[in-house]
DNA sequence: AATTTAAGATACGAATCTGTATCTTGACAA
DNA sequence: TTGTCAAGATACAGATTCGTATCTTAAATT
């Protein structure tokens, strides 16, 4: 009947568990207790690994966003790359890092830590997925760099975010579409033209 | 020396306590007793009006965003009439009822309420600021219908709220006008013609 | 098979928050 | 001036969480 989980099992278990108490109570509503009850365990295990709630939302917000690293996506052509994004972002929720900084007003102001610092403790600081993604496109000669400003490629995923926090659900695949068909390509496709 | 507020004045005085406290902690992270003491007063002060905390928590929200009701701005045209709207959102943070959406999660849990009724409540059900504005614009012939869809009337404000997200600050006018400038009205001006 | 390790249960005092009740004393109205 | 009302202080028992310590027993290691 009932295993006794050790390792790695039981690892997935507590951050499972305390991730689902963050997303639901926050920084400040967090509690041992309750991460430890959700995980069918005892506080005692958690006390072994993490001293106090600060090591524990920071290394459950780490462990949380490594399962779900983005890829470059390649399908061909910059629309294809721009929603296979969006689809990453909505599928891993990379997103609620965003939405779940609100949550985490109380970390920051009891570890002392930056948003900066816990960015780069969870993602790293590498060399930037989207703009891979839009060079390419540039090079293909599918985006016109000049209009491709900054605000118009944050543009699409402040959209998807604004849609996933006021559902709270995952957003359908026609409306990734409808962002980058209607809000993305207008705005940075080249005036067809006589090169 | 200390004299013994009263009436209205204690009433701003408990709003801005535990509105405070509500951003900094959230639903489940909000306490009588913190509301109370950063008020300076008792618990039975508290108990007095609110019997628990979702009573506390809504009628907190209610009050501070009916300090900032939205006026529609008429500046004669279309730019100046939705700059003035996201200044007004920059200006009287609005949108962190939409950031606060989050930090609410254990609220709607523990009353049964809906997110769209505690906006109701909230903002009422009025005819909408922004499509006023855009009906206006529509009628001058500034905007073109068929390009203003949903999601591209939206994309403004979902950009503002990710800038005022992310830095947690007020957004400069700059960026606000870039907004408009850069991703709004290239979108949906009507193509320069011949009618 | 014997040994080591850590999971999981249980208990503890301390601290905090809850909801209520009681009391004194300012502030306001008649 | 006097009477009424509610602010604000204080106390209470009950619940919850904290951090730690102790014990057993399952699961790895040897």
């Amino acid at each position: 009947m009932s295993t006794r989980r050790r390792g790695e099992d039981l690892e997935n278990a507590l951050y499972k568990a305390a991730w689902q108490e963050l997303s639901e109570s926050g920084y400040s509503g967090i509690t041992f207790e309750a991460v430890a009850s959700r995980a069918q365990t005892s506080r005692a295990v958690l006390y072994r690994r993490w001293a106090d709630k600060g090591e524990l939302v920071r290394d459950t917000i780490a462990h949380h966003f490594k399962l779900f690293a983005h890829n470059v996506p390649d399908t061909g052509s910059f629309r294809g790359d721009l929603i296979a994004l969006l689809e990453q972002s909505n599928a891993t929720r990379e997103h609620m890092l965003t939405g779940i900084r609100v949550h985490l007003s109380g970390y920051y102001e009891a570890t002392g830590q930056s948003p900066a610092e816990l960015r780069k403790h969870v993602l790293g600081d590498g060399p930037g997925v989207l703009e891979v993604v839009y060079n390419r496109a540039i090079d293909r000669g599918e985006v016109d760099p000049d209009k491709a400003t900054r605000m118009v490629r944050k543009a699409p995923f402040a959209v998807l975010r604004s849609e996933i926090m006021s559902t709270r659900e995952r957003v359908p695949q026609d409306t990734l579409e409808e962002i980058v068909d209607t809000l993305v390509l207008p705005l940075v496709t080249p005036a067809r033209s006589t090169v």
